[in-house]
RNA sequence: GGCGACAUAGCCAAGUGGUAAGGCAGAGGUCUGCAAAAUCUCCAUCCCCGGUUCAAAUCCGGGUGUCGCCUCCA
């Protein structure tokens, strides 16, 4: 398997740490809103990620932080009138709640950096004790001119960024990249106490005490969005080069943007549109397919014209499934050669750099199968069941979506009263022939029917 | 100013040396009382210029355009 590695700018070969083992670690939230639905395809995507792996028979153990401290929430608390910690659990439960409404699987750990604090205090003490970081004030900085490897991972040649960066003058440091790890607080503000006083982590070093805790030292993938490389994975990396003279992560993966009309979809654009709103929408499985049909580090335009595409053809997939019923398709076997040759076809694309997009071009090639008429009807059913079986890979088809729905069950309903009021129509024309051929054959397939002066009602038996 | 990405049919989108996957839309055939559905078939020479090569969408150089990072951000 290959894949891109942001650090060296190329597709490399994957090799695990341990054979057999994933360690992936994938950036999560920051709980101060409803995240949108450009944050999603990086949940998404990481998500497929850990799903592949998982297909390919790894033990797969995957962790993603949950941050429920820094200056946005307690900026929220303040216009939400509320204590940070409630704003916090507010969305963190929100994200939960997406999170599941969108397919993804819950990662084996999501630790929140409010329940991690001991060991960040320690690790920004262990640091300071090696000579990476300083206090000023309270306050402390990891110091960069320490470690020259600094701007290793994001290919940044720190003198040249001095020039013409935006970065606020802060005289209490002694490089203008130096990073926080530990704030002191204002009165008022939520904080821990420390061996600096009370304060508050930085957001660099929740990730690096979380990952190491759990995947260990260094671990195989560390995942999000393109836009986290400078400055955060470069300061996560920097830590982890600091405490052991060991990188971080192995593989680098970023995933590209959603653009609304070409630019950034960002919260502080304010262009976004929430998951959960869109999800009101649109059916997860039609945003994922939306997302997967591109490959993750390209910029994607948001639009409903695309989203409307993807449903289509979503639909146009589930009909095959539909079309053998999906309780049975799980059962079928595969021993096909042309259709196992076409799992190949997937797995290869997958291999390559997680080329998702072509992945999907394969699932179409198993539907025309599955409906093409030259084909036995067993070959066409093993088709049917590779859908369902790659889908899921991708977290598509997860759920035998409109059969056996709410949809399902209005359709019933109306389609009754339908038949009804064709009786009502033979009753005024006095075809009793028609009209009471009608009341029998409902009966028969078990519905009740009862005329009265209002009209005729029925009942399931 | 530094660093980087991208430019393929009406739209979306794969494709890193050998004459362009797939989806949506569109056209035609079959089927059909009509319509729909289904099914089969068709629909691009790859932003521009120059170079390397027997051969380039694919490599190199130069343009043009769009976007991103360098500041919180998936």
């Amino acid at each position: 398997m290959k894949i891109y590695n942001s650090k060296t700018r190329t597709k490399e070969e994957f090799i695990p740490l341990e054979p057999g083992k994933l360690k992936l670690y994938a950036c999560g939230p920051t709980v101060y809103n409803y995240f949108h639905i450009g944050n999603a395809r990086s949940f998404i995507f990481f998500d497929v990620v850990r799903r592949y792996f998982e297909y390919l028979g790894y033990d797969v153990t995957y962790a993603q932080n949950i941050t429920d401290i820094d200056d946005k929430i307690i900026e929220q608390s303040i216009s939400e009138g509320k204590e940070f910690s409630k704003i916090a659990d507010k969305y963190v439960q929100a994200f939960l709640d997406d999170c599941e409404a969108l397919g993804i699987k819950a990662p084996t750990h999501q630790p929140k950096a409010t329940d991690t604090m001991p060991q960040i205090i320690e690790l920004i003490h262990n640091l300071q004790l090696k000579g990476f970081a300083y206090e000023v004030n309270g306050d402390v900085y990891f110091d960069t001119g320490a470690l020259p490897e600094y701007g290793s991972l994001s290919g940044k040649q720190i003198e040249d960024q001095l020039v013409g960066a935006r970065v606020a003058e802060n005289i209490a440091k002694k490089h203008p990249a130096d990073f926080t790890l530990w704030k002191a607080s204002k009165p008022g503000e939520p904080s821990w106490q420390s061996p600096w006083g009370m304060g508050r982590p930085g957001w660099h070093t929740e990730c690096v005490v979380m990952s190491r805790h759990y995947l260990g030292e260094t671990f195989d993938i560390h995942g999000g969005g393109v836009d986290l490389i400078f400055p955060h994975h470069e300061n996560e990396n920097a830590q982890a080069m600091a405490l052991s003279g060991k990188p971080l992560a192995r593989y680098w993966m970023h995933n590209g943007f959603l653009n609304v009309d070409g630019e950034k979809m960002s919260k502080s654009l304010k262009n976004f549109f929430t998951a959960r709103d869109i999800l009101q929408e649109y059916d997860a499985e039609d945003i994922r397919h939306f997302f997967l049909s591109k490959h993750y580090r390209s910029p994607i335009d948001f639009t409903r014209e695309l989203m409307e595409e993807s449903h289509k053809a979503m639909q146009n997939l589930r009909k095959s499934i539909t079309a053998f019923g999906y309780d049975a398709l799980l059962e079928t076997d595969i021993p096909d050669m042309e259709i196992l040759k076409l799992e190949q076809s997937f797995q290869a694309a997958m291999d390559d750099d997680f080329n998702t997009a072509k992945a999907i071009a394969v699932i179409f090639d198993l539907s025309h199968k599955s409906r093409s008429s030259i084909l036995d009807l067993d070959i066409r059913k093993q088709a049917a069941a590779m859908i369902l079986k790659l889908g899921k890979v991708l977290g598509l088809f997860s759920k035998p979506t409109h059969e056996n729905s709410e949809v399902t069950e209005k359709l019933t309903a109306s389609l009754i009263e339908l038949f009804l009021s064709y009786r009502a129509q033979a009753r005024t024309d006095k075809n009793w022939a028609l009209s009471d051929k009608i009341r029998d054959d409902l009966q028969n397939l078990g519905i009740d029917i009862k005329d009265g002066p209002e009209g005729s009602k029925w009942s399931l038996k």
